[in-house]
DNA sequence: CATGAATGAGAGTTCATTCAT
DNA sequence: GATGAATGAACTCTCATTCAT
């Protein structure tokens, strides 16, 4: 009897652990749904029934998985997220100098959402207004620590290059900004209306930032 | 006779004319109330429904001063610049250096928004995508012009501070660029996580600025 | 004074019929603006707003000739059975023997509306359902007899030709209600499935009722 | 237990089945509703919201079942032409004789819409135009099918009567044609300023059938 | 005579969400 | 876990008509 107990409890756990993997992989799926419906339809059409639609599910089963649209996008942010860091931290690791991964780990940010502009409207549509939106400031903070991560190579190289603490915090932040002001100008056209190239001016502030160093 | 006919075209000109002014007055109101719906509960709240009812009007009269939602927003922008020029221009004005006309114009550009974060989303509701949605090409054309115009002072002033004008242009982008970047980031509160103040990294841009020109 | 006082009302007169003449040509104008707004956009298309437009009018404006846009409609109408009087009484007038004006007013009438098929729309538009809409009985009654009239001729023809009254009056309507089923077929579309030419069919039936007659 | 399993297959095949058919009772409630409004209203009465609100209904609740308006005054018109066809069909098989069988029909085609003037507009109204209006492709083509079902029992009675195929088809257009004509002016009550009872004229039109057809 | 303004009703449609089954 | 049904509120926009001026 025991034993079987045993195995029941063992078998319970294993059920369970089967089950929450089955859960994760449906997430997965219904989040890869929204993402591509994000990223064909955009924000607005990106209806919680289309992507229902493109996840082979009913709209209401979502909320067996998710408890508002905006949950969805979060995870989705959330992701996003993941992919940037991953994408500057490949970038970092393969620069040899404290200079090289300062310009390389910008340029892999920079290039990230000038590639996907979409990923671009995901992080303002969650992060827009002063208080966040329909994301709890749970997950709110994790996304921002993300977010920090993803520049944190650029700080410490800074620093690497010999600038202290607060001023590398300072000068990351800037260009931070930087970044953003290019891409959200390169995003909705208007830097066209200057004529000039988003990538140069990035290139440009780099130099600058190098030259302020030395 | 003469003198009562003349009065007879001057009454109806003038007739003409206050109807002109009212019909502006109402306009303006209606513009009042969607600009306050739209700063109250942002471009989701503001509906047609909410600023026909802040207006004391029914949904449709609108559409006597407006052929659309789209140009309640397009003329809500256009006065927005026209304010942001204003004041860009008048803080120009009032400095005698070209060098404090540069850091004169871009501190009141930079607080124009700062101030006021509902002009900033105003402006990227409709400038949003690579092309402009449901505005004609013609208003977009004109209120691409107003924000260039807003611009200009701090390109003209850093011509007068010897720069070529290919090279102004440059960098005006760049100043834009960054003031938008800063802005966003202090508007969506990320700017906060790296224990920043936007002001004073602008003034530490402007200072950059005057220093690679000199 | 006596003269003047003649005067006065004979000029008064004059006043009142040209006015009378101004009014009926600005109602003619109207007309036409809501003719070509009628056959350019059909009957859903065709809204007060857009035949005041094209009158170069406000929409109240039209008030003042019409009382509402039924009697437009209704307007049109009678100005569409008089060209429909005056197409059939053209064919049979050219037409020699009693039985070529039968067929001379027959195929009038069947290619009025056959080329026509706005004239068909409108007629049904204003004859629909039991009770006449929008039409006050008096001039439904006129439009009626104008309608009567444009068949007239027919009925007239199969008299000459030897027919008793209530035979010609039977076989008339006969002939009218064939005619307007083929042009109902014909402008809907559905005569083609049957792989017919609505003339021939007019033709046929002709030939039969000559046939029948002799 | 071979059998439990085997039962919850059937139960959940019952289950579905159950479903369907709910859903179907459903629509059909929908397509009284409808119906109903329609009857009363006529088409511009008949909205959406009209229809919810009989069905007992939200207006978006019938999103569910149908796909669009058009798509519910389609449904309505299919479900006419299968009345109309299971008329005309009893009236034929009851019918001993290849004439009695042309009589039977047309008569039975004709008091269907006779009886029911609503069903002649519901077929105009999405019949009307060249192009169907909303309707796809596909349905239109099933309704004109349906439409030809409906006539097809008299063209065989008139082959059987002896006429060659394209006679016959030509015949049965006619016949169409003048049934459509005659219901039309009755409808419209056009045809009482004749003074003419249409169920004559269209025994009168099938007598000159017989006579033509020996 | 004509305007410009406004009404008030209503159009079809979409949405995120809920919930019994 | 998932469905299908339904909610209820909202959406932008159009309409014929009225009326003070």
């Amino acid at each position: 009897m025991e034993k079987s107990i045993c195995d029941g409890k063992r078998s319970a756990r294993a059920r369970q652990q089967r089950e929450f993997a089955v859960s994760d992989m449906r997430r997965a799926l219904i989040l890869d749904a929204a993402r591509a419906a994000f990223f064909e339809l955009g924000l607005e059409g990106a209806s919680l029934r289309e992507i229902a639609r493109r996840a082979g599910y009913t709209p209401g089963a979502l909320y067996t998985y998710f408890a508002s649209k905006e949950e969805i996008y979060g995870a989705l942010l959330a992701e996003s997220l993941e992919r940037l860091n991953a994408s500057v931290a490949a970038a970092v690791a393969s620069a040899e100098s404290a200079e090289a991964r300062l310009g390389a780990g910008a340029r892999a940010f920079f290039a990230f959402y000038s590639d996907h502009p979409r990923d671009l409207d995901l992080g303002f549509y969650l992060f827009h207004g002063v208080r966040p939106m329909g994301l709890t400031l749970d997950l709110d903070a994790r996304l921002n620590a993300r977010l920090r991560d993803a520049l944190a190579p650029m700080q410490v190289a800074l620093e690497q290059l010999g600038m202290r603490a607060p001023d590398a915090e300072r000068e990351s932040a800037a260009l931070f900004a930087h970044m953003v002001g290019l891409l959200i100008l390169s995003h909705t056209g208007r830097i066209r209306m200057f004529g000039q190239d988003p990538s140069e001016l990035l290139e440009r502030y780099l130099a600058g930032l190098r030259a302020r160093q030395a």
